[in-house]
RNA sequence: GCACCCGUAGCUCAGCUGGAUAGAGUGUCGCCCUCCGAAGGCGAAGGUCAUAGGUUCGAAUCCUAUCGGGUGCGCCA
């Protein structure tokens, strides 16, 4: 179905054109000044520039100069002809104000609760995306910054599946590059696991991992810590990192074995996140492509030596700024992630053609994403493909400095999952509600809560805002939060219980709260659009919360289940079940559910 | 040095394809549970939209400069 708003600019628009001005001076919006009107349209300001700067070659309103009164009025003339509008105004210097009768938003209201879309557009038609986020690396444990590339990239692909697109996910592990030489050296150092090491010895080599995750999780910062401070020994990993890459049998079995344990912690902690990936891919899975790849570059002259290393010149005569080259081959042989990526959109295109590839990453890649897709796009790996960089911004500390626990450590995301469902049990409990339910319950509502509590406050930002990481924020109940939407849910849903059946009676408005709640659900499709265009998760955040507000104050000002007139009564308990509808479809589009009651 | 991003209420942030009185949450102060869940609702106070120019009938939004903060600039990811 068409939204309320774009029915009118369709509408608005025909007025303007038969006026014989641009159609797109009809657009609709939400109107500014609610108090005065539901919805407004500026284009009669807009029309008045356009008119005054036409060149006066016989066009017809070229002499004199324009009145946006004057044009406001002839479109309000035409609109006031049409049965939908309840009021039709010009005010201040021409903006058209304009109000829906009663009769139309209820005929709209019940045509989106016959829609099992719930008026949700069908953007995508069919054509696939692709979701590169996550992208946690091998034996590090996924730290907090790693939360909003999952959390805003989860959000993505619930909004774009909802909208008609075929979506694909991929966690896209860090699996490939000189950390795995880092940690191969650091345990051959070790001599904890020697046979890895034999170069006589090519296998079979043991199948227990000769390293757990919590040994992994020490193992890799003295590791780094070692190469950063000891150049022989950043040396030593550079080697082992191409011997990795070229197929060493006992580097190779090591490295499956990292990945092995990662991958078993890592899936755990998706899973309590609610995050779900359709391909577990990573940097290695290309291997195989790279070599054709570079050949193929070098073939045609696009890959050239330089300073040592092979690369692929991405600069163009525009650039305002100095563009270094994509490295493809390391001057000791080893690859890159810009090497892995260029590969990776040659894989993506071949399997599944998508129309879009988006990267959920820290937007300070930006530099890096620009060398990959002018490199894509120079060789033409892109094919119909567009390749966009979805950044965001990074998480500090209530100091402003990159986020740290008291000990100096990065904060883990495990930690702060299980922070979340202390403070969401402690509130249960201080209300003295989750008494008489299940243990399991009240563990399984704290979860919901604590999770919500974390990406409603991760996803109302701006996805591009460098943003303080509060824990007393990320555990509060009140205000424009999380929970605050479970709840206005929760209490919906208890009241439908108590409703018993009632018959689905057509929608009637009858007070200013039922208006506003009617506006606001017919709204959803706009905004589901919106989102998607901006890939701006905050939207659906400012969305779903104004909606609970809307519905709280329609809560607290009419009495639903004691309402003596009966078919009011089941107007407004229709209304209630579609307001939870909307709510728990937007919740879900953020990875936020419902509990029953909490 | 060059490039990009940001500077909006005490605090945390929306708004930025120019438009009417710049919004929300939080914090502060007040009011509202003998009725559907108060994790709620209502109200008040609180802003030279960093600064200075410019474009425009109209600028938080566009342009320029300055100040302040952040980020990125070849063999890490």
């Amino acid at each position: 179905m068409t939204s309320l708003r774009a029915a009118l600019t369709q509408i608005v628009g025909d007025a303007f054109e038969a006026e014989g001005l641009p159609h797109a001076f009809g657009q609709v919006q939400d109107s500014d000044r609610p108090d005065l009107a539901q919805f407004q349209c500026n284009g009669a300001l807009a029309a008045v520039k356009f008119l005054n700067g036409r060149p006066a070659d016989g066009s017809p309103a070229g002499a004199a100069k324009a009145n946006p009164r004057a044009i406001a009025d002839k479109i309000a003339a035409r609109l006031k002809a049409d049965p939908l509008f309840a009021k039709v105004e010009i005010a201040g210097p021409g903006f058209l104000n304009l109000d829906v009768t009663d009769a139309m938003l209820a005929m709209q209201l019940d045509a989106m609760r016959a829609d099992a879309r719930l008026g949700t557009p069908d953007t995508g038609a069919g054509r696939t995306v692709i979701l590169d986020f996550g992208g946690p690396n091998i034996a590090k444990p996924m730290a907090v910054h790693h939360l909003r590339s999952s959390i805003i990239g989860d959000c993505l692909q619930r909004l774009y599946r909802a909208n008609g697109w075929t979506v694909i996910s991929d966690v896209h592990l860090g699996d490939w590059g000189l950390q795995m030489g880092q940690l191969i050296t650091e345990i051959e150092l070790e001599g904890t696991a020697p046979i890895y090491f034999d170069p006589n010895i090519t296998g079979p080599y043991p199948q227990e991992s000769p390293v757990t995750m919590e040994a992994l999780e020490t193992l890799y910062p003295r590791a780094s810590a070692a190469c950063k401070a000891n150049p022989a020994r950043l040396e030593a990993a550079r080697r082992a990192t191409v011997e990795l890459q070229a197929g060493r049998p006992g580097y190779r079995a090591l490295w499956k074995h990292f990945v092995t344990v990662t991958e078993a912690g890592l899936t755990r902690e998706f899973e309590s996140l609610g995050v779900k990936f359709d391909l577990w891919n990573g940097e290695s899975s290309v291997d195989g492509l790279i070599p054709p790849m570079i050949e193929d570059l070098k073939a045609r002259g696009l890959a050239q030596t330089s300073e040592g290393a092979l690369v692929v010149d991405v600069a163009r005569e525009d650039d305002k700024k100095p563009m270094p080259p994509l490295i493809l081959v390391k001057s000791e042989g080893g690859v890159l992630y810009g090497t892995t990526d260029l590969a990776t959109v040659i894989e993506r295109v071949r399997d599944h053609a998508p129309a879009l590839i988006l990267y959920v990453v820290d937007h300070r890649q930006h530099g890096h994403f620009e060398q990959v897709f002018r490199a894509a796009h120079l060789a033409g790996f892109a094919g119909q493909a567009e390749l966009e960089h979805v950044g965001y911004g990074t998480m500090n500390g209530p100091d402003g400095k990159p986020f740290k626990t008291r000990a100096g450590g990065a904060m883990k995301l495990y930690d702060l999952i299980e922070m979340g469902k202390a403070e969401a049990e402690k509130r249960l409990a201080e209300q003295g509600i989750g008494a008489d339910y299940s243990a399991a319950e009240r563990a399984g509502i704290a979860r919901k809560v604590g999770i919500a509590t974390i990406k409603f406050a991760d996803l109302s930002n701006h996805r591009t805002t460098d943003y303080v990481f509060d824990l007393e924020r990320f555990s509060k109940f009140e205000g424009k939060t999380g929970p605050y939407l479970q709840y206005a849910a929760v209490r919906i849903q208890s009241i439908l219980r108590k409703a018993g059946t009632f018959d689905g009676v057509p929608s009637s408005l009858t007070s200013p709260e039922e208006r506003a709640l009617a506006l606001h659900l017919l709204a959803l499709g706009d905004v589901l659009a919106a989102a998607e265009d901006k890939r701006a998760p905050n939207m659906l955040c400012d969305y779903v919360f104004e909606l609970a507000q809307v519905f709280s104050r329609f809560y607290a000002a009419h009495h639903i289940l004691s309402e003596s007139d009966a078919t009011l009564r089941a107007a407004r308990l229709g209304l209630c079940a579609q307001v939870l509808a909307v709510l728990t479809k937007v919740l879900d589009l953020l990875g936020i559910e419902v509990p029953e009651r909490m």
